[in-house]
DNA sequence: CGGTGACACGTACGGTGTACGTACGTCAAT
DNA sequence: ATTGACGTACGTACACCGTACGTGTCACCG
């Protein structure tokens, strides 16, 4: 396999999919690829940077399948669940993305996308801005949370809401529904939460007409 | 000052909100407060202990002061501002509470006030949880992009988009709207998401009736 | 043939978290 | 008063990290 950026960069994605981001260094990734350390710094300028193309890599791999032509709530609802369909496949890698601000061309096709549809629903620049905005908390939130739930993927993640351990008199409601916090269909939650945005923007009021 | 687990914790804290997150290391804490480096240990078992610290200390820094008789809109609406107003007053902080999942008491609070306050809204238990997972995604979504551009508070931060630079064939829509993209007031951009939530949520239909 | 560049590599430096052994206080029991 | 246990402070040491720098080996081109 010839050494090159792109190589190191999918060897760091399978290793950081393979035992976490704290896994990664300079000097695993290049024993993983059977060179020298610093043989890396011929391909890549530094860790950062190197992180930052797993990150461009990672968002690379949406795959839009909306056709323009579409309704716009149904071009919505594809875009956010190609989102999340990465990070579900890439989770490990999705906190690398999500934890640094993204600006080259790979999160730049997203946003072109996003805005075409918005406007398309009729809404102007700024509140197609605004509304892309929001989506983009959303789901980023979301993936946080889905994500996060495998830090390092414990075998026994002892991150749950103990019914009995929960003070019933200062938290009644944590204790009541502590059942339902503790497990969570993120696929369903997330096109719940996109279901809901979508209704919200449609009723919004356009500023002008389309 | 009395060298215990919280004076470390508040240690932490300054240091992160003065210098980044990537300046805190043990070493760095333990020469703030004046001491050797292993008598930290005395206190704390590890730098993730002391992380999970800062989070909790940070997350119990919140002030609810909706009352509950306010109608539920207003209510959501104090809550959420709670919660994003000591992520502008701890932003460096407020990366590290967001990076990391919490389940000690400090983040059970206000989940038991949010899930009070939407079942008083009328929603039965596992669609008050629903609701509360979409709200802190967006919650969480926004403090990360808000707080996420200023990661060490590069006076020139070079994340913009430089209209200029990006190709109007591609991307029409960023190109048109790069003025936009490129400036965000957080406060504003956030509220108008809550509303937005809110209004989704009111209109919600419920399962059963009050 | 000589030179020039790209690339692989080893060494070394200053940093990190923390395991371990040690020293010094205070306080309880003898 | 003596002894012992115990909590706390500290220094040393180890393994690991990112990476600056110098060196060697090629392929290629004049």
């Amino acid at each position: 396999m010839a050494l090159n950026r792109s190589t190191i960069v999918e060897t760091a994605i399978e290793l950081i999919e393979r035992e976490g981001a704290d896994a990664v260094s300079m000097r695993r990734i290049a024993a993983d690829l059977g060179v020298g350390v610093m043989t890396l710094y011929n391909h890549v300028p530094n860790k950062a940077a190197l992180l930052e193309g797993v990150a461009e890599t990672v968002l690379s791999k949406i795959e839009f399948r909306d056709d323009p032509d579409a309704p716009w709530p149904d071009r919505v609802r594809m875009q956010a669940h190609a989102f999340r369909q990465i990070a579900s496949h890439y989770p490990r890698s999705t906190m690398v993305v999500v934890s640094r601000q993204l600006n080259s061309t790979a999160g730049l096709l997203p946003v072109e996308r996003a805005l075409a549809t918005l406007r398309s629903a009729g809404f102007d620049g700024p509140d197609s801005v605004r509304m892309l905005r929001i989506f983009i908390a959303y789901i980023v939130g979301s993936l946080l949370r889905e994500v996060g739930v495998t830090p390092t993927f414990a075998p026994a993640h002892g991150s749950a809401v103990r019914p009995q351990e929960v003070d019933r008199a200062l938290f009644p409601q944590v204790g009541e529904l502590a059942s339902l916090l503790n497990v969570c269909d993120h696929e369903e939650e997330f096109a719940f939460g996109v279901e809901l945005l979508i209704q919200a923007i449609a009723v919004h009021p356009r500023r002008k007409p389309v």
